[in-house]
DNA sequence: GATGAATGAGGCTTCATTCAT
DNA sequence: GATGAATGAAGCCTCATTCAT
């Protein structure tokens, strides 16, 4: 015979109403987030107040500051979630293949994957706003360093030329990959998924003037 | 009848004095505009108050109002004027040469040159700023539109291989100069001048990864 | 019909739930009480906010009102109750005695005492914001109505002269006391308590600059 | 003969214009200084908004940022003032004679026609939030420093019993001062001033209670 | 009765812009 | 044309108080 380990009435019923507060809570919050994240998106850190966010929220001004600092606090919060979403997405990757190749046609379909499930988001990390006084994180500088890290790494062991400064090369790539997908999110119709991919696989492998340099290897 | 050569004294006095009248007004003027240039380089649009400029001019407050429109308008014209410069760079060196692969390194040659000789302005035109709401024009987005015509006309001559999209290439071509440049502006000891250009020229013409495409050819 | 002398179990059981239940509540309500007299004599009425008190009473922000119809009804609490322990003390002396000269250092020594055990009553009585018009009885005000009335009795029945006016005395008297009490109780190592109730009493008795009169000419 | 020094007609011009500017500027902003003073006095620092003062000077809320800081920067302007003309007053009196008793008598003088004087000052300066944590100095500390330092050295110069503590003494002078010359300044009809004068004086010279004290026996 | 999230009025301050001189 | 004081709309943030649970 086993004993219900069941939870005293009086300590589930008050955890209940202690979770019910911590989920309306959580919500209110989440609306925050959503808002923040809808609204930046649209139209920028500066021309957004606290109380767009909060009338968008559907909540009054004060409770935006029930739940957030100020407004940069709400606007890091949101980007450092994307740039740990992104960075994971991007090791990920990073981690399924030995391939050069094969490793940058992945990365190029992670960062494009992303930013169709996160139009919202690459809009407002690729925002040079992102990396503005008022937030200290440059995202892309982040991601740049990253890069650059990696690149020096394989320069070392000869796998890549160092006729490509790591640190040139690192700027290049988050500029080139910011710029496309920022342009891609604002209206996806510009361009099929796969073309982007591609197009971005392709530049980096063959760079963008391929036929020029040596017409052997034409794939 | 009698033509009158020499122009009335009086006419010559006043016009004298409207001339001095207009270069005064000329270089109030242009010491708003340079003002303007370093300060926004420095911290941004959003940051400097037409307050600031005006002081930094050394002149006052109301002046500032006597020579732009608003503070949009200032801005505008800075980056207009560098846009103009810009492009008349690229232009003259695309008419330098047929060949695609000398063009390609001309053009990183001309805008490194450019980044080195008007520091504030790339970082003036390259921050994101300079395509917020409050003014009207995207540069990147122009930069970007002449490149992808440009390059769909050598794709329709097949000069160019389809399998680049024009646009897509356009807007990362854009990401990549407008990141490089903006990074190097900053501090241009991050890298030499001609280790910039060359990082650029390369990427265009062979990709970021030529090494893992095909190892036989390696310069 | 019976007369039913033991108690009903479960009226009791009720009785004493509901006496625990009043002691809990008695219990929050004199934590806020504390809280608040702490909190207001380190940083004054203005500074303190409900949530500070009920944060340091360690209850929800909330409580505060279940308790207090507002922040000024806690304050006038404190300070009704502190105003009340300190006339006790000065009418107990008041009565202990008939010899003017004595009953004025009994005064002084009990205020000075009071001081010493109610340092931060002392510094919550005393602070100007005791008499702020968001509160409306003004303590010094109390005390000096009081003393006054003493004093005109005494001018009356010509025990002391009537070249000192009752109002300015009386006035001249709280401002003095108040003001040596803040001075003492924020700090008492600033002077013996011994000291301070002598230097009160001679001052009272003799005047600040004893030796300068010419005592031929008493009026 | 004699050179005119004339001013150049457009030096005098353009003096004039500048000098109509300041004086406006000057007007302005000793509007908002009165007009401070006056609701200051009136209502406390705490319940008077920068609003409130632009507005009682007729001119627009930001004016008040054209020429303080903040509401304290104001409060601080109207007390320091306050304290230099009282301090001066009473330093005036100081000089003029080497009696103390007289001294006593013209300091007294000298305080309560400063309350007659600026009615207002008084009740801003003897406020207690004229050392609330928003504004530095505490002013009847500043007082009762000078007195006590004074006192010391005459304690030193045995021209002063030792019995009277100089730091009690100082915190009593002032405090008797701040409460009489508040209290009178509120409604000087409460008493005549040379009354409010006669009695600071005695009390002083003679203490509250002169006729008590058996002269024979004090140690 | 306790809780604590939500409320929203209200205060402080900035700054683009105007306008009388 | 230059000046610079004045303007006032608008944003940020606080906090006393309420109320559903």
């Amino acid at each position: 015979m086993t004993v219900n380990p069941s939870p005293n009435p009086l300590t589930r019923r008050s955890a209940a109403r202690s979770t019910a507060a911590e989920r309306a809570r959580a919500a209110t919050r989440d609306r925050l987030l959503r808002s923040g994240r809808t609204l930046f998106a649209e139209q920028g850190l500066h021309q957004i107040t606290t109380h767009d966010i909060a009338a968008h929220a559907g909540v009054a001004a004060g409770t935006f500051y029930n739940h957030f600092g100020d407004k940069a606090a709400l606007f890091r919060e949101i980007t450092d979630q994307a740039l740990a979403d992104l960075t994971g997405r991007l090791d990920a990757m990073a981690l399924s293949t030995l391939d050069p190749q094969e490793s940058v046609r992945l990365q190029a379909t992670a960062l494009v994957g992303f930013a169709a499930d996160n139009r919202d988001l690459i809009r407002i990390l690729f925002s040079r706003e992102a990396d503005a006084a008022i937030v200290e994180t440059d995202i892309l500088q982040l991601m740049a360093n990253r890069a650059s890290v990696v690149r020096q790494q394989l320069v070392d062991e000869q796998r890549m030329p160092s006729e490509i400064d790591p640190d040139v090369f690192a700027q290049a790539l988050v500029g080139m990959w910011s710029r496309v997908l920022a342009w891609w999110a604002e209206d996806t119709s510009r361009a099929p998924q796969a073309v982007v991919i591609e197009t971005l696989t392709r530049i980096q492998l063959r760079g963008t003037h391929p036929g020029t340099f040596d017409f052997s290897e034409k794939s």
